[in-house]
DNA sequence: CCCAACTATAACGCCTCCGTAACAATCGGA
DNA sequence: TCCGATTGTTACGGAGGCGTTATAGTTGGG
């Protein structure tokens, strides 16, 4: 299945969504945070640093900055691998899980009050 | 007309068209500044700091920085107000009005691959 | 004609992020 | 057992955003 938007519509949902985002005043993260959240908690991990800068395209400190950022909010969580300790895998946490699914509501609630 | 969407297909288009944007790398903007771009490009003009600040729970400082940001990216221009000399016009650009635009057409072709 | 009210912006010190480059730790093949 | 490759992080100087406060310009009612 498919979602049907016109431009119009895409763009008022979009501006609704981070309207409400801005109006609620808790974070104001960038295009790379959000991503970085998302990525962790919609797709499958196991995440990695360099996994996660590969698939946005930009360097590896961003991703280590950005999981710094939102580590201290406990948005996301870090933990060594052990059966490679090079490696850092990124775990989710019930607060972060909290925020992304707040945020899943308020697109949903924007869709459905989409004029036209 | 509403648009119809479940909490696991919005985070998965937001998830996309936020990918996307970060992929381009062209700017990494804050929720903040593209609340107040789409609200130039889609809300009925005038618009004016105060507005803009009002409209976002932001104060005002936060929207002149924003507009010197993207001013200097020539997304936004500002007017002196005639009729008040005391407001600025916040106008907008063609260059800002091709950004919006791409904007649209990524959630769009993002809304049109969405699986299930 | 004042002057309080209102507009937007500038200034301040602080903090976070940037890209690049260097780094320590670890792995794994020769 | 090396030693080059790979991991993630830190360090660096610079740029830009933050909230608060101060400021310059403008308005309009008394």
């Amino acid at each position: 299945m498919s979602v049907s938007l016109r431009p119009s519509e895409a763009l008022a949902l979009w501006h609704d969504v981070t309207l409400d985002l801005v109006r609620d005043g808790e974070h104001d993260f960038s295009s790379r945070q959000i991503t970085i959240l998302l990525t962790i908690y919609l797709e499958q991990p196991p995440h990695t640093v360099r996994g996660l800068a590969a698939k946005l395209k930009v360097t590896k400190p961003v991703i280590t900055r950005a999981l710094d950022t939102m580590g201290a909010l406990d948005l996301v969580t870090r933990r060594r691998d052990e059966t490679d300790l090079r490696n850092v895998i990124i775990q989710r946490t019930v607060k972060g899980a909290l925020f992304v699914e707040r945020i899943g509501d308020i697109i949903v609630a924007r869709a459905k009050d989409l004029p036209r």
